[in-house]
DNA sequence: TCCGCGAATGTATGCGCTTACACTCGTGCA
DNA sequence: TGCACGAGTGTAAGCGCATACATTCGCGGA
């Protein structure tokens, strides 16, 4: 860490010049075998390591590919840590915990997935990742910032405005994760919301003897839920059964929400079932069915949306419909890498399959 | 994307120098408010975003911290996907699933948290995150690759080669994760292995009136499972438990690992305790003992070691050891910030205190 | 009105690399 | 023996920005 050789420092204990060093690393090809041992050596000596940026500044693309997502910890809210300043702590605590807790992780293990499957792609096709999360004031800072550093960007739905959006994708190419296109020139990728929440409603009218769910929405600005509604009506009109006779309950994707979704339904009468829009909601309605002590799926059948792990886990275990997380993110970087390829190729979307998931509670 | 604006092209929009508008977006305070709005205009009407590229090199410093990750996902297990070539699967697929997959994701969960806390203590200070994950034939490609390319680099132990590591931290400063130091000069992050598994012994001792539990090991080669082991000793001496009567047993760290050592344990006769080294073995303990009726904690305890969430949804729920994953991300970047600003300062080592949970399995 | 001085702006250089182009040196051929 | 030619290497020109230094401007005081 003195000062990093260059590839001067390289060429100088190579005996060679700086263009030949280069395209040793570049091209070995196009060097003499005995030039290029030469200075594979001095690199190995010096440690060389090639600078990133001076390399992409040269190149005119950086092997870097963003991936920005929306803000999931309000800042407020972060705990204090500074490693730096306190090592009063003691080595551990003891705490007692009785019951799961409502942490609200299942759209960060959304994230995860699709960070997962994005790195891997990634890697795959010789680039590395950037990762940015939406949140503090200047949001939009952080992703112009990284719009100025990568060779493309994957960008989840609802994290950068639309206008914004329009003017990163004026300096780089931007896949849209996860949500519909409206009016815009991007690539985007989604899956299919729509289909999957029909097929779910199909099965549990045929468990139900027809009889009409409630339905357990989440909030209105979510693209998501509005397709996932969308499908659960298209499934009703093609059961012939009315939508008059649907009961909606409104929750806002957390636990809680759902747990008191599920109380409701206790004190004024359970219907033949309970679809919701999401997993966490149903699980928090399953909760409250459980406390109540109500046979589930015997007095009534209940299903989610998502397929989080913890799904897997409730009991009964939850009916849901599974999104394939990972290969969003793969898909995202297909699309992406596609569009470097190709900068002038019309604008594309994809859609990927979902998986109905029955299990114990529907 | 037509041919990305630059400060030139701004400067001669706005009528000014390049030098101008390079203030205007560094030190705006330096320019007249007038012209100041001026570029600002010529900015926004341009779509100017700068590049990370040529500012990282004139810098000298590129405002990017890396992550590097062990590999978790073997090269030759990952399923196909091409979305460009074959949009003819289904909307859907319906798929009966009973009981929990053994998806072996704890360590993945282990490394999504880490990340998390090291997005965000890099955000609050200015950076943006590159994430790598060691996988493939030129493994140490990739982390080569990212060391051009960042100001600082964390490495979860084990992900690095020993010789590499310090190859990558002559270039630029290394903080490793979660491994203890063993004569390197990195800084280091790590957890109170020792000191929770002893607390956690303690506990089990006291219930079980201080019969010798049996042992459940990783893999020889964790030196998170040499600590706890460490641990697991310590407090049995304390206790003036004689070590011989400890019955070790083996696992890889595997949910159905531990339901072997379930199983056998069942049928040779039940211990007082059963203490894991990590919390998918006991978890696939509690698997076996459930399939055989065994009572847990009545007929024996069992604890385990990490605090994955799957731990508080088992029946019954599993006490064990909760790892500060997340801080440890926050406190990787923050040692590794103190390290850029004080780069002559002596190495230094961090450990977190860990967390004993107490559910019902113990 | 003129001078001096600080604030505001412009000029020019370099960051470390890639690459077009120029050049050197064998080699095969006439 | 001379020449064309291609492989291998060197030279030099940027890539887009930050910044030290030079220059100009505006203002107050004499």
């Amino acid at each position: 860490m003195t000062k990093a050789p260059t590839v001067y420092d390289v060429a100088e204990r190579a005996g060679v010049s700086i263009a030949t060093v280069s395209r040793v690393l570049r091209t070995p090809d196009a060097v003499r075998p005995a030039t290029r041992d030469r200075v594979l050596d001095a690199v190995t000596d010096l440690g060389y390591v090639p600078s990133g940026s001076a390399r992409g500044l040269a190149e005119r693309r950086t092997g870097v590919l963003g991936l920005y997502f929306p803000g999931f910890d309000a800042v407020e809210g972060i705990p204090p840590l500074d490693v730096l300043a306190d090592g009063q702590a003691g080595p551990y605590t003891v705490v007692r915990e009785d019951g799961p807790r409502d942490d609200g992780r299942a759209s960060m293990l959304f994230q995860d997935e699709v960070l997962r499957g994005a790195e891997l792609e990634a890697w795959r096709r010789g680039f590395v990742l950037m990762v940015g999360v939406g949140r503090g004031d200047p949001a939009t800072a952080t992703v112009r910032d990284m719009a100025g550093r990568v060779d493309g960007l994957v960008v989840l739905a609802g994290s950068v405005a639309d206008p914004m959006l329009e003017r990163l994708a004026e300096r780089v190419p931007v896949v849209v994760l996860a949500g519909p296109r409206h009016g815009d020139r991007h690539d985007h990728v989604t899956v299919s919301n729509t289909e999957g929440m029909a097929a779910l409603t199909r099965h549990v009218l045929a468990r139900t003897g027809g009889r009409a769910p409630v339905y357990l929405a989440g909030p209105d600005d979510s693209p998501d839920g509005a397709q996932r509604w969308e499908g659960f009506c298209a499934a009703l009109a093609d059961a012939g059964c009315p939508l008059d006779d649907v009961v909606v309950r409104h929750g806002d994707f957390t636990r809680s929400s759902g747990r008191r979704v599920g109380e409701r339904l206790i004190a004024e009468g359970l219907p033949a079932a309970l679809m919701s829009s999401n997993d966490q909601m149903a699980l928090g309605v399953l909760d409250a069915l459980h406390a109540a002590g109500v046979d589930v799926p015997g007095d009534l059948v209940v299903t989610g949306f998502d397929g989080i792990d913890a799904g897997a886990l409730s009991t009964p275990s939850l009916t849901t419909v599974r999104q394939p997380m990972r290969e969003l993110g793969r898909a995202a970087i297909q699309v992406l890498a596609r569009r470097l390829d190709a900068p002038g190729a019309a604008p594309m979307s994809v859609r990927l399959p979902v998986e109905v998931v029955l299990r114990g509670s529907a």
